[in-house]
DNA sequence: TAGCGCATGTAACGCGTTACATGATTAC
DNA sequence: GTAATCATGTAACGCGTTACATGCGCTA
């Protein structure tokens, strides 16, 4: 249960309301967890109801109002011991591997027309990664502490992205020899 | 919902028992998509009730009685039909990367540990990976075209390790530096 | 006037994990 | 005798997704 320990670690520096953090979510941290809008809801009532957030209702006129939330002690003493826990990872799933296991049988081509998608969107990925690390990261010896290890986070986004899109290039070169001389 | 589809994929060559199943979900195609035994019986029970499997009990001496499990032709088409449709993919997130964006806060050392126990853990799956890669892989524009897309599953899950043992090198370097003037 | 942005929620469902349960045979 | 292997299951819980719901203000 780690999407709390995210929520708390934007919630660091800065007091958000769930849909700031929503949007949070929807870059920077989001690209290693993704959260959706009711998702972070629950949690930060959750979190709110044990006592690791305090929540601020901030009226506002002409929008609706919002809830501010903030760490408290309890909330920090929390993520620190967590940091001290083994991390857990849950190694994602893609259905395109095991499509692939099921090439020989049938036509391959849906998996190729798939495989030429994803280039697309990795490059696109990769492209606005590293635009992210030329813009805010360079010289990474020379961040602060904080900042670096945000940088190596995006660095393994960027490394991530780089292997993907490698990878497709070789499974369409060996994939397009095939389909014509179906030997099985 | 593709785990139904990899036990299919699984059984496309030979019928199976879910204790068998398990067994192949430990490797081979269990590296791309792990399930435990508990929702592989239960996967099992409804692609048998959909008429997707068919079910023949197989009484045995001396050990328990098994299942086997067979594709029907329904399940052959549904397993077509679903090579199709757009892949899912869930990204697969792992707590070390929240911890990074939290270790301008309090002590760095657990999570350099972290990476410490993970340089070995990818360590050791990248060589297996290759062990196996050099056994029955080489010479990939060879092999028949259903033991290509093994290959390319395989050749993807040496990429992801090597490419996060490379990561765990450059973020030790980074971070070896930190922790002793702590200026935050 | 239609749609988007702001802002917050509820409810049902599906997938995955953890824990618990049984019981015989074989190997150390 | 103790543990591992074979073989199958149930039950509770947690996390994530999908769908649905409300309502104001601003822009095209």
């Amino acid at each position: 249960m780690a999407l709390s320990h995210a929520i708390m670690t934007a919630l660091l520096d800065e007091e958000l309301s769930g849909y700031d953090l929503m949007r949070k979510f929807e870059t920077s941290l989001g690209f290693f967890w993704a959260a959706s809008h009711q998702q972070i809801y629950q949690e930060l009532k959750g979190l709110a109801a044990k006592g690791w957030l305090a929540a601020t209702p901030v009226p506002q006129e002409g929008r609706p109002d919002k809830i501010h939330y903030a760490l408290t002690e309890q909330g920090r003493d929390a993520l620190a011991a967590w940091m001290h826990e083994e991390s857990r990872v849950k190694p994602g799933k893609d259905d395109l591997f095991v499509k692939l296991y099921n090439i020989g049988h049938g036509d391959p081509e849906p998996v190729i027309a798939e495989l030429q998608q994803r280039k697309v969107l990795h490059g696109q990925r990769l492209a606005l990664y590293e635009k992210i690390r030329d813009r805010h990261y360079r010289n990474p010896e020379t961040l602060s502490d904080a900042r670096k290890g945000i940088y190596l986070a995006l660095s393994a986004g960027i490394r991530q992205e780089r292997m993907f899109l490698d990878w497709c290039g070789e499974a369409l070169a060996l994939l397009s020899q095939l389909g014509s001389d179906q030997t099985k």
